[in-house]
DNA sequence: TGTACATCAGTGAACGCGCGTTCACTGATGTAC
DNA sequence: TGTACATCAGTGAACGCGCGTTCACTGATGTAC
């Protein structure tokens, strides 16, 4: 609480950003499996011993910059949200282009947290909540949608298989219980999409096709709006949007 | 040529194999940046100098299990796309079962090739084709579908912008040059979407939302036929395969 | 305000381990005549 | 068919490097009275 107190805390605070910074760095050059403390140190101009004073271990570091990576990624695309007007499709694609950008900013975080898992580390609970930011926003441009009488309504024919339906009623529960579950299958499906495009195109599964992957991630982005039955911009009407699902 | 010749070579090849294997075990428990020649020769019985009398280096090893996963992954697409009967919505179903089917038992084979890139490892372009295999399968389905007629058109609204569609031509010169842009740029947006899907579900990113995934994964495939406009089948109408999109 | 004490940050040596790659070598297998 | 030679598989020691983690320690910072 004394000011003294708060100064040691302060420079506590600073090394340990200090630190990430670093395992950030290293991250592009060695991956996820090859950060090294006693490395970070040594870039520190450290004793390795001395890592051990803020990090118990390697993996703490390891959770500490997975949990950065899902809030960074998060808070991205919650002030994407926030700043971007017009109607919600403007805004939809105003928020997958943003977590593209962040992606494409910070491909080995994006990759840390999307790509292959670290063997022999195990996530905590801790990084959870983290994660469900970015998804978060996602459900809310829904919501929102929804809300306003402006989705289209969902296609008819029977229902979901019941196993999904239940299961999608239970994720729901908590954030959207208003969403019908066929809403909720399309929002996912359009989840796995973003998620699969962006890591395709950074993992070089685009090379040689339509990389640079700007105009076609674009492109996309109309469809996944569609097929989850955003209208149409009022505004400045993008082509393929207006363009009808089949 | 002589037998005796052949028979050396045949040793050769066998011992070829063991190590691969080996190598692929090792894969699940410490991943594609801590496999390790002296481990493989270890659980050999052999000293680790004797590896390079088979690979010249850690890498080609490598290299030679990404080849191995893209053709496993490739052939297993072919084999169930020649084996699938009836219509070709039902021989896509086939076929994406079949490609999860397969992930799901190779999983660190799948994220060797679909996960994040090895540091410092560059691809040769020996990978090239073997990549591309799975991938024809599911082009040759929707030819077929096209060339028969039976592919819904496409929809109707401008052009895609003309930076991606000239892309999309120049992918689908070698094989498919009769195919409209349009299709092939709904074709990869569902491959992205068919390996966004997987992926999340092997990293478990559905974990605590649709986890295990067979219902979801079947769902979404039918979407996927109905955004590629793959007519509804014959026989057995799926549910979810008959409702429009939007 | 001054002093005794507790807490904390950081050090450097050490433990015990693993790695990729090279090299000179031995012995077995295959080839040419 | 037999023999001299070349090729190949496999060895074991070595080089030079890196790693995570522990431990007893020094010196600085903060706290209680």
């Amino acid at each position: 609480m004394s000011r003294s107190q708060t100064a040691r805390e302060r420079v506590r605070t600073e090394l340990v950003g200090e630190i990430k910074d670093e395992a950030r760095a290293q991250l592009a050059t060695h991956g996820a499996a090859g950060l090294s403390l006693r490395a970070v140190a040594r870039e520190l101009g450290m004793a390795s011993s001395a890592m051990y004073r803020y990090f118990p271990s390697r993996d703490d570091l390891l959770t500490a910059l997975i949990v950065d990576a899902y809030d960074a990624l998060g808070a991205a695309a919650e002030s994407t949200a926030e700043r971007a007007a017009g109607p919600t499709r403007a805004r939809w694609r105003a928020v997958c282009r943003g977590v593209r950008a962040w992606a494409l900013a910070h491909r080995h975080e994006y990759a840390l947290i999307y790509g292959s898992p670290v063997p022999a580390y195990r996530a905590p609970q801790q990084t959870v909540t983290s994660a469900a930011r970015a998804a978060l926003v996602l459900l809310d441009l829904v919501r929102e949608a929804a809300a306003s009488g402006s989705l289209a309504a969902a296609p008819d024919g029977p229902a979901l298989p019941p196993g999904l339906a239940g299961q999608l009623r239970e994720v729901a529960a908590d954030h959207a219980p208003e969403l019908p579950e066929a809403v909720l299958a399309r929002l996912l499906v359009v989840w796995t999409q973003l998620f699969g495009m962006i890591s395709f195109e950074l993992f070089g599964h685009l090379v040689g096709t339509v990389d640079p992957g700007e105009e076609f991630f674009d492109h996309a982005v109309e469809q996944m709006a569609d097929h989850l039955g955003l209208p149409p911009d009022d505004g400045i009407v993008n082509p393929s949007a207006i363009a009808g699902d089949r």
